[in-house]
DNA sequence: CTAACATCTTGCGTTTTGCAAGTCGATTCT
DNA sequence: AGAATCGACTTGCAAAACGCAAGATGTTAG
């Protein structure tokens, strides 16, 4: 399918992270579902960053046999499959916030979304708590 | 150079995040300078993941233009350049100690590294201040 | 049963990566 | 000084990944 089939095998735990999930998709597809509620391939494809359908299909399969996601049908809507975190894939939160984090450090640009910043600011612990707790 | 440069422009903090150092290299290099003390282009090629010469070099000037490395003569060998972290580059410490961490959790393999993990899980606060006080 | 919907697949051109070899300047050796 | 070495890149080419557009498959509503 991709690199990540080929790990580094170095033992390396930040190799191991990043043949998991560090690819150029992997962890937006991640933050659409931890942090918008996204869960169907179609909300996947409307994301503002515009991906590949072939792309995106890659990397749910890619996420799933990773054990980050999980496919099951969706009970409201028959012809739908619903992608979510296992436990394994919302322990991830914490470096999504620090990503987050980071980039209300240093990001400049003057459409830079400080919204979610100050929000996971105020109450990190908080913030967390409620994400993990679905 | 490449993809970073076109920037997703989504003002998603974690998809700027993403552009400036979620490549399939460039993360392995701040590792190698922030855990392992590594300064040098002929150090990094020496890394147990064999990055090819032409990526690597692609990668330093890439994180020097993005502000997370900084590249200076070295005074005690004058054909060598050092390249160190900048407090921006240094700023990533949580992330990449939040992958360690994770990884941890989750790196069933044999060989997985677990002395680092177990050393940042002792006193992470400790840790921390030391990768961040040099 | 037909039309619309949602998920995926395929083909193909472009971009990025990986590998091997070679270049270039600074230092050391003789 | 001239030759060899070292460290940091550069270049050329083949392989892999990506991006786009179009199409195929399965599901449900009318």
């Amino acid at each position: 399918m991709r690199h990540e089939n080929k790990k580094r095998q170095s033992g390396c735990p930040v190799a191991f992270g990043l043949d998991t999930f560090g690819d150029r998709w992997s962890l937006l597809i991640i933050r659409d579902v931890m942090l918008k509620g996204k869960k169907t391939y179609s909300e996947f494809m409307n994301a503002k960053e515009a991906i590949a359908s072939n792309i995106l299909i890659d990397r749910l399969k890619h996420l799933e046999t990773e054990g980050i996601l999980e496919k099951s049908r969706d009970p409201e809507n028959r012809r739908s499959f619903i992608y979510a975190l296992t436990k394994k894939g919302r322990d991830l939160t914490p470096i999504i916030l620090e990503i987050i984090t980071w980039s209300g450090l240093h990001d400049q640009r003057p459409f830079a979304m400080r919204g979610l910043v100050e929000e996971i600011g105020k109450d990190r612990e908080e913030f967390e708590a409620l994400l993990r707790s679905e």
